[in-house]
DNA sequence: CTTGACCTTGGAGCATGGTCCGGAGTCCAG
DNA sequence: CTGGACTCCGGACCATGCTCCAAGGTCAAG
């Protein structure tokens, strides 16, 4: 029945990480220790890989593992706990409406730069640093 | 007339980093080299201040120096450079899409958890790997 | 004409996030 | 019952991106 199981090379490949890096979440506590076979061999579950797929992502749009670890522990919220993961998921919020904001903004740049490129356009103005230069994070 | 020139350290001020990191971006290649005042104080133009904020942004959603680098490239594209930009551009394009798409997941996955909180609700489901697992990025 | 705040340089040091190594145990196919 | 592939562990090492330091030059204010 558990036979979704995998050892470290497996779930490592399913997951796109190498071993080491699953041994160094578990080491830093992202990654629950797995359960071991009786040689002492970890046993991954499915959500695991998962997890480390999560972790990867959000590591791509800028998240420190101390970031994501944050965010993960915002995972089933306990009642009693609430106030505080409302106040930190509100907080991330904004972070990220930001970050949207910002990648929208690259996007925007980079498709009027291939536009201009095409029509070999006037090369007077840098889109990609108007992007963002615009509003000054203030 | 160009009063608008600024010394290290207000010009890293402006771009809220510090000043090392300023000379460390121009070692780096990624800042042009400013030019000087006869003592050899470097004089900063408005527009290094603007490309640093630019990289500091790239940066937080997850660009490597390297790839700010590849993007700043795109700019003032001179012609006879026309397919090279655009494929990169391109690729680019499709990257920023992608996290878009993760970061977009990423926040309707809080969102849901901070009203399930409010709303108490049932505990069995993590919004958060939801969001992401989904697509496994194929 | 000195004091203090700024600037210069090269190079060392540091935090994050892995990545590799070596010696030893496990396990399965031939 | 042996070879090769896997696993274990602790610890050393590495790349990126800063960050700090020492020794010395510049310069405006008092």
């Amino acid at each position: 029945m558990s036979q979704s199981l995998m050892r470290v090379r497996q779930a490592a490949d399913a997951a796109g990480v190498r071993v080491d890096t699953l041994r160094y979440y578990e080491r830093r506590g992202l990654l629950a220790p797995p359960r071991r076979s009786r040689a002492g061999y970890r046993e991954y579950a499915p959500e695991a890989i998962a997890l480390v797929r999560f972790v990867k992502r959000a590591q791509a749009l800028g998240f420190t593992l101390e970031e994501i670890e944050a965010l993960l522990a915002l995972r089933r919220p306990r009642r009693g706990r609430c106030a505080a993961v409302h106040a930190t998921a509100t907080k991330k919020l904004a972070e990220i409406d930001a970050k949207l904001r910002d990648l929208a903004a690259i996007r925007a740049a980079l498709l009027e730069l291939t536009a201009a490129c095409v029509a070999d356009a006037d090369p007077l103005r840098c889109p990609l640093l108007e992007a963002i230069t615009a509003e000054p994070a203030r």
